[in-house]
DNA sequence: TAACATTATGTAATAATATAACATTAATAT
DNA sequence: ATATTAATGTTATATTATTACATAATGTTA
C-alpha cells in the first residue's frame, strides 16, 4: 500500500489551538495563543508549545521563524511542511504563504557545491505588500 | 559618484563581538557571546544585542533565524545582507552560507502572483552534512 | 570653536519566548 | 489484559530580547 495522506485526528488541545490560529488573520505568537485559550482550560505555556510542535510536525501550521509566530497552512492541508515559503510585509506584518510550483521545484532540486542533501527548507521574503506600497 | 562599498569602522564593542563570532567555527548565540566577552568589559545583554543589530545591519554577520544564532559573513564582507541563504545540518548543527549566483538571481527575480515587491529574503535549507551522512 | 544632532555606551529592570522534570491519564497495539 | 506510546497537567526554570533612562563619544554645520 502506498503512503497516503495520513489524516491526523487532532486532540482536544491541538484542535482548540489550531482553530484559533486558523481563524486569525495574522500570525499568532505563543503567549497570545495562551492568553486566548485560557478560558478553554489550557493554562500553561507548555500545553501550547506541545500542541504547536505537533501541529507544525503534521503540517497544519507553520512557524514564521523571523517573527516567532504561527500561521495555519492553507495549501489544502499542506503536504509541504518541509518546504515552506512566505512573504512578509515589513510595515503591516501581513504574512502570506507562497505556493509556487516553479519556486518549490527550483528549491527542491537545488544542490550546493558541497553536495549536501537537503530534506527541508524555509524561505522568507520581506518587502511591502500592495496596500502598504500605495501609502 | 556611484554608490560604493561603504567601509564601516566598527566601534570597540562591535569589533570585540565581531572578532569573537568571526573566529567561531559555529553560529554563536547572544548569551554565549555575552559570557565570552565579559572579561573585555561588556557586561550586559543589551550591549551585545546592540552590537549584533548593527553588525547584522551592515552585513558583517547574519542571524540564523531558526537557531537564534549569529555567524560571520564570509562572502568578502557581504553586500547581500538582504539576500541570505544557509545550509544547516540537523545533526551536527553545522551552518554554511550558500553563495550561488544562480540561486540569488532566481530569488531576486522571483515575483509572487500578488505582485508583491521584495527587497529582502532569507532562506534556510536543512539536511545532513557530508560528515553526518556517512555515519 | 561652539552649538547641535546623531550614534554609541552603561546599567538596571523586566518582558517575551521556550524548555526541563515529573506525575498522571488516554489511546493504540499485541 | 498488558505493554507501549502519545498526550496531558503542573510547577519551576532557562533562554532570548527589549524598555527606560542617564551619559559619553562622534560627526556636522555655522
Ligand atoms: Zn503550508
Ligand atoms: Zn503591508
Ligand atoms: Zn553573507
Ligand atoms: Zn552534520
Amino acid at each position: 500500500m502506498s503512503k497516503m495522506h495520513k489524516e491526523h485526528t487532532l486532540t482536544k488541545n491541538q484542535q482548540i489551538i489550531f482553530d484559533l490560529i486558523d481563524k486569525s488573520p495574522e500570525p499568532m505568537k505563543a503567549y497570545s495563543i495562551l492568553f486566548n485559550v485560557q478560558k478553554k482550560g489550557i493554562n500553561a505555556p507548555l500545553q501550547v508549545y506541545r500542541a504547536l510542535d505537533k501541529l507544525v510536525e503534521i503540517g497544519k501550521i507553520h512557524k514564521i521563524e523571523s517573527r516567532n509566530a504561527f500561521i495555519a497552512c492553507h495549501n489544502s492541508s499542506c503536504q509541504v511542511a518541509k518546504a515552506t515559503a512566505f512573504s512578509i510585509c515589513e510595515i503591516c506584518e501581513k504574512v502570506t504563504e507562497i505556493s509556487s510550483t516553479g519556486l518549490s521545484k527550483y528549491l527542491a532540486n537545488f544542490k550546493d557545491k558541497d553536495g549536501m542533501k537537503y530534506s527541508k527548507y524555509n524561505l522568507e521574503f520581506f518587502g511591502l505588500c500592495k496596500k502598504c506600497t500605495l501609502k
